[in-house]
DNA sequence: ATCGAAATGAGTAACGTTTTACAACCGTGA
DNA sequence: TCACGGTTGTAAAACGTTACTCATTTCGAT
C-alpha cells in the first residue's frame, strides 16, 4: 500500500494564524509592499521560514503575477539558444522571475499552441526566439502580453526586438574570403516556412549581404547559394550540391556553424582538404568550433548579452514601459585555421570532369 | 500614445452567458465529464469556438489540473536531452497536457530552487532528468507530485525511474575495443556533485563498468582514468592528460560523444592520428557523430523511446498509479571509423621518451 | 490639548475555474 | 396515478492569493 496521503500545501492562511496577523500582512510582506513595520516584517518572516511556506503561483496568477516568463524556443539541438537563456537566467538572477521554456517546433501549428500555452498560463512575459509566425499574430500576443522577440530583425511598436547584425556579420565573412583572394565563393542557406517579411529574417539577410557583397566585389557572376537548413545533416547536402558544381567554389560561407560542420563532412568526402582546395566558414561561434582539429574561422555573436538584453527588455515592460526598443549586438570575426588563400591549381585533384 | 488597452480575456462565464448556460455545463463540456446531453455539449462548442475561448490555466490549478508537465533539465547544451524532449513531446501529443522545461543549473542550489519553481506552479507531473539532488529530496518531492527521474539507477518505492543499461553499454564499448585488440584502454569520466548514490550514476556506472570489463580480460593493469567532464572541453582535457602518459594508450573510451569530440581534438593536437594511432569510441550516438568526416564509433541509446517512455509513466502517475516502475533501454554499438586494431608499433610516431 | 495627516493593519471582494450538492425533469413499472 | 431511479442542468462553495476600502493608531505641528 503505497498511500502516504499527499499532504497539503501551507498556505498563507496558514502562516498568518501562525503569525497571528491577517492575511492581508503576510501578502504585504511577501510582496513588500508598502505599509509594514519592521517589527511586523520580522514577525512574518519567521513564520514563513518556520513553515517552509511558499507562494502558490497558480493563485497569484489570479490576482497579480505569475512571475514567470516565457521563453519560446524552435527546439533544444541550438547550442546559441543555451547561451541566450544563460544571459536570460542571468539577468533574471535574483529577481523573483523564473524563466520557463517551451519547444516551438517547426510548423505554424505547433509554434503556435506553445504560444497559446504560454498565455494560458499567465505568463507576465515572453521571449520569443526565431519565431516563424506572421508579424501581426506576434503583435496581436505583444498586445495582451510583453513581449520580446529574438533573431528577427522587425520594427514593431508593441514588442522589443533583439537581434545580431546579420548584415555586417555576413559582411565579415564573405570580405573576409575575398580579402584571402577567394571569387568563387558559395553560401549555405536556410528554408523555413516563415511568415516574417524576409528582410527581417537573419537567414535571409545573411544570404542577400552574401550576394551583395559579392556584387560589391566584382563577383557578381559567381554567386551560388545551396539553400536546405542551418543544420548538419543541411550542411552536408547543401555543400554536396555546391562542390558537385562546375567550377567548384574555392570557398564555402555557411550561414551556420553546425552547416558548416555538414559542409566540412562534405569537403572531407569528396576527398578535398581544408583550407588547401576549399575555405569554410561559420556563423556563431559555437564552442565546438573552437576544438583544435576543428578550428572553424566563424562570426561570433554574444549570445549572453543578447539574452540578458532580452531578460532586461522584459522586466521594463512588465514594469510598465510601453514604447518599443531594439536591441542589435555587433557580430565580430573569429579566424581559425579553416581559411585559408585559394590555391593557384584553380581544381583541386579531386575534380571531376566537367559535364557532358 | 501607445496605449491600446490590453484586452480582458474570455473566461468561462462569457461562454456560458454567449451560450445561455451555467458556468458549471461549460464547466463539464471541456472536461467531458458525465452529464452534459449532446444538444448542450454542441451549443457549448459552439459558444467557445465563437468566442476563441481558452481555459485559464491558473484558474483551473487552483482547483484542478494545470495540465502541464515540468520537464528539468541539467542544461540545454546536451543534443540528448532534445531527442528526449521529443519522445515526451510525441507522447504527450494529442493529450491536453504541454511540456515546459526548465534549467536546473549545476549547484545543488539552482536545481532547488528551479524544482521548486515547478512546484510552485503546480504542475501536474515533473521529469527530472540527470538530477544531482539526493534521492530522500527526490522522494519527498514524489510524495507530492507525480515524479519520473530519466538517467538514474535507482530504485525508489515513490518514483519511477527510465534509464538506459549503461552498464550493458559500456561493456559493448570496452568489449568492442578489446576484440578489435587493444588493451591499453583509457576512460574519460565525468565528475558532478551529485548526491546520489555512486552505484545510481550512470557515469559512475560507464566508469565502473569500463574498469570491471579490463579485469575480467586481464588488462587490470592498463586501467586509466581522467575524470573531468562529458563535455568537448573536459574531453579535451581529458584526453591530453591520458595521452601525456607512458606508455601512451591505445584507445581512448570516451562516456559521452562530446566529451570524444574533444578527444579526437586532443589526438589530433598530439600529431597522432585516428585510427591509426589511438581509437577512440563514445557513447550516446548524437547526430554529429555520423558526420562522414568524424564517423565516430559510439554507443547508441534511444533517448526518443526513453522520452516515450517517460511521458507514458508520467500520464499514468496523474491518472492514479502508485506503484513504481523501472524502464530500461538496452544500448547497441554503432561502428564506425574511429576504432580500428591497434598499430603494431606499440607507440607511435609522437610519441615522447619514457621518464627518467 | 487639539487637529490632521501619515502610517499601519484588517476585512472583504474579487480572480476563473472545478466540485459538490441538489433541483427539475424525464420515462418507466407498479 | 404514484413512486422511483436515472439523467441533465444549476447554484453555490471552495481553491490561495492580491487589491481595494476603511478603521484605528501614532505623531508632529499648532
Amino acid at each position: 500500500m503505497a498511500t502516504s496521503q499527499r499532504r497539503r500545501r501551507v498556505t498563507i492562511t496558514d502562516v498568518a494564524s501562525h503569525a497571528q496577523v491577517s492575511t492581508t500582512a503576510v501578502s504585504k510582506v511577501i510582496r513588500n509592499a508598502y505599509g509594514v513595520s519592521p517589527a511586523m516584517k520580522d514577525r512574518v518572516q519567521a513564520a514563513i521560514e518556520e513553515l517552509g511556506y511558499r507562494p502558490h503561483a497558480a493563485a497569484r496568477g489570479m490576482r497579480g503575477r505569475t512571475f514567470t516568463i516565457g521563453v519560446l524556443l524552435p527546439d533544444l539541438r541550438s547550442p546559441f539558444f543555451a547561451e541566450i537563456l544563460d544571459g536570460l537566467t542571468e539577468q533574471l538572477g535574483d529577481t523573483e522571475y523564473q524563466a520557463i521554456m517551451i519547444q516551438g517546433g517547426t510548423t505554424h501549428k505547433s509554434e503556435r499552441r506553445a504560444i497559446d500555452a504560454l498565455a494560458d498560463r499567465q505568463v507576465d512575459g515572453i521571449l520569443i526566439v526565431a519565431p516563424i509566425a506572421a508579424k501581426t499574430r506576434l503583435e496581436e500576443l505583444a498586445r495582451d502580453i510583453p513581449t520580446v522577440v529574438l533573431a528577427r530583425h522587425e520594427r514593431s511598436a508593441v514588442y522589443d526586438t533583439v537581434f545580431a547584425d546579420d548584415d555586417a556579420g555576413a559582411q565579415l565573412a564573405v570580405e573576409h574570403l575575398i580579402d584571402l583572394g577567394h571569387r568563387r565563393i558559395a553560401h549555405i542557406a536556410h528554408q523555413d516556412n516563415a511568415r516574417a517579411r524576409p528582410a527581417d529574417l537573419l537567414h535571409v539577410i545573411r544570404a542577400e549581404t552574401y550576394k551583395r557583397v559579392m556584387r560589391d566585389h566584382g563577383c557578381g557572376d559567381e554567386i551560388a547559394i545551396a539553400t536546405t537548413s542551418y543544420s548538419a545533416e543541411g550542411g552536408l547536402e547543401g555543400a554536396r550540391e555546391l562542390l558537385s558544381r562546375s567550377p567548384r567554389p574555392t570557398a564555402i560561407f555557411a550561414g551556420a556553424d553546425q552547416a558548416a560542420f555538414g559542409a566540412l563532412a562534405a569537403v572531407h568526402e569528396a576527398g578535398l582538404s581544408v583550407p588547401a582546395d576549399i575555405s569554410v566558414i561559420g556563423y556563431d561561434n559555437i564552442r565546438l568550433a573552437a576544438l583544435p582539429n576543428i578550428a572553424l574561422t566563424s562570426i561570433d555573436q554574444d549570445g549572453v548579452v543578447m539574452g540578458r538584453a532580452a531578460g532586461r527588455l522584459l522586466l521594463d515592460r512588465i514594469e510598465g514601459r510601453t514604447s518599443a526598443v531594439r536591441f542589435a549586438v555587433v557580430p565580430s570575426l573569429v579566424v581559425r585555421r579553416t581559411t585559408a588563400p585559394p590555391s593557384e591549381s584553380g581544381q583541386g585533384p579531386a575534380s571531376t570532369s566537367a559535364p557532358t
